[in-house]
DNA sequence: CAATTCTAGTTGACCGGTCAACCGCCCCGG
DNA sequence: CCGGGGCGGTTGACCGGTCAACTAGAATTG
């Protein structure tokens, strides 16, 4: 009994499991290095990085927890976690009094800042120096097809949509903060 | 202020993010499959591949630990829930009394065999159809030199390398598992 | 052989996340 | 204007995993 598709020899399978295992080692790097150097987890790093990019560094939980992935009430707890450390603050709505928004505060955005340098730099270390940039524009070709990629910008303008931050879970955005 | 490394800009970072993005929806939906077709986790896929791939259909708890890369309670923890299905059973090591295997029942074997077919058309139809044959082959050879991918075996012999299933945290093979 | 030390596995406490139930508030139709 | 339904957010119960402490059995050494 084989349970391997006839199609599922050879090669094929190299860039499968390349791709996975490379995805593993290289986030639990990544998240080691955060959580040694600044006491933080990849996913703070994310919602801290979309605050700061938000109009007025503020967002709605429900906002958040869209482009995070995570649940609403996942967002509830990871908020409630950063406004325990003091990196975010609550602040309420007053045209509509269901909505609390997640304000970055100042040592929120300077922690962002710190934490971004070696965020940055392990994204750097791990990945891209792997690569050309012939070959990074290549990764970017054909990684781009892929369910849940962007359908590659080819050539898109604006800083905001290249710096739209990672996505679905886990991802980690590396733009610029601007201040 | 900025957090971006000067390096950081444009294009690289799309091939980051497509790899960031691209990986977070096909696990998602992987595991969803495998969830909803027959009730059972990726990592209760991964193990039980392993075993079905081990020699007797059995592995010491340690061993499976470090394949999976799981902690030795975690496996101790997953081994618990397959023993509960009946998909898995300890027996003890005459040997060494330590020892406790992990080994494969019929009915773990068979539920194995038929998850795989759902788990292999889903990487089909994630990931491999996407791209040409000519392509895979460039995936692999970039992906290859990223940290914990297999350092690209050029012309690996033996089925059992290819097989290796999966590697460090999640992965999951797609082999065949004979009987 | 006894004492030490190392290894395999399990267990308890906890953590980060989900799901489902809930509360309070908006909004829309009588 | 008020009653019901839908939405935003939080909360409780649980789950899958880690870490640290522990137990039992090997191995090593004097």
């Amino acid at each position: 009994m084989n349970v391997t598709a006839p199609a599922l020899e050879g090669t094929a399978l190299e860039a499968w499991r390349s791709y996975l295992q490379s995805h593993a080692a290289i986030v639990r790097e990544l998240d080691a290095d955060l959580h040694h150097a600044h006491a933080m987890t990849t996913r703070d790093y994310e919602v801290l990085l979309y605050l700061a990019q938000a109009e007025e560094r503020r967002m709605a939980m429900s906002v958040l927890s869209e482009r995070t992935m995570l649940t609403r009430s996942g967002i509830t707890r990871l908020i409630d976690g950063l406004v325990a450390e003091g990196l975010v603050e609550r602040v309420s709505c007053p045209k509509d009094a269901r909505i609390s928004y997640a304000q970055l505060t100042d040592s929120g955005h300077a922690k962002l800042v710190s934490a971004g340098v070696t965020h940055v730099a392990g994204i750097e270390r791990l990945f891209l120096t792997h690569f050309s940039p012939e070959e990074l524009d290549q990764l970017a070709q054909l990684l781009g097809r892929l369910p849940g990629a962007l359908p590659e910008t080819g050539g898109c303008t604006a800083a905001a949509e290249a710096c739209a931050v990672s996505g679905p879970a886990g991802a980690d955005g590396t733009c610029s903060v601007s201040e």
